[in-house]
DNA sequence: TTGACATATTCCAATATCAGAATATATTGT
DNA sequence: ACAATATATTCTGATATTGGAATATGTCAA
């Protein structure tokens, strides 16, 4: 069988290098124009629109229509949600310490701050 | 000009919905072997060799031979890197009154806790 | 060595994705 | 209405990605 239709959620949407820039930069800038995202970032105007509306679609970004632009800001809850999944491997990172106490409590099953299965 | 040779880097590989539920997986019973991970999650074996081997390029999985098993365990550090990017953007999220302050913030200028650019 | 088991690799078909060029759709000002 | 500006959409070509089937590789046990 072919690839399942790709839904477009927040993983997807932050996967392109492009459109991480274009989040950061509006983390920076807080609200931005089309074409001012593009000039800034280098890129085509068509390009950028395109990747605001990935963007738009996963629901990580706000349009705002201000006469003939369209200023675009951040509506970070699903980066949100991205940092909540990362944030159950917590233990796995914190320390050497942590990481063996990790494995120790692991070995005594589940416990309350095991990582929960994909949103 | 056609699409930059998508490397494989650690955004890519959580993108997969199948490859977050096997990241879980792996973060809940520490280690385990392909064909486990396979039955598990209800995927063909070589659906998860494959899955395993991009998470492996991306440095999000450790492989150890034991017999003639491969046991997978995590290694979140570049788990670690999404966490941190996606948490430059937490003064987006705190709260109404939080983003309120933020807007005053960036308009005057970029605060000492800016979102930088992409990794 | 032979056989059974565990995992990886290769090949294929169906899509999805991206950049770029050209074009279409607003919206404002004269 | 017309021109200029800002953004979106459509089309195309190249490439990437995924699942599935078949096959290859590696490892233990008798």
């Amino acid at each position: 069988m072919p690839r399942p239709p790709a839904t477009r959620d927040v993983f997807l949407a932050i996967a392109e290098p492009r459109r991480r820039d274009i989040l950061s930069l509006l983390g920076r800038v807080g609200e931005s124009g089309v074409g001012a995202i593009a000039v800034t970032l280098d890129m085509a105007q068509p390009a950028a629109s395109k990747h605001l509306g990935v963007l738009r679609e996963a629901g990580v970004v706000r349009v705002r229509r201000d006469g003939r632009q369209r200023l675009y800001s951040l509506q970070a809850d699903r980066l949100r949600a991205v940092h909540e999944w990362t944030r159950t491997f917590e233990r796995y990172w914190s320390s050497q310490t942590d990481r063996i106490k990790a494995r120790a409590e692991q070995a005594a099953g589940p416990g309350p701050h095991a990582p929960e299965t994909t949103p």
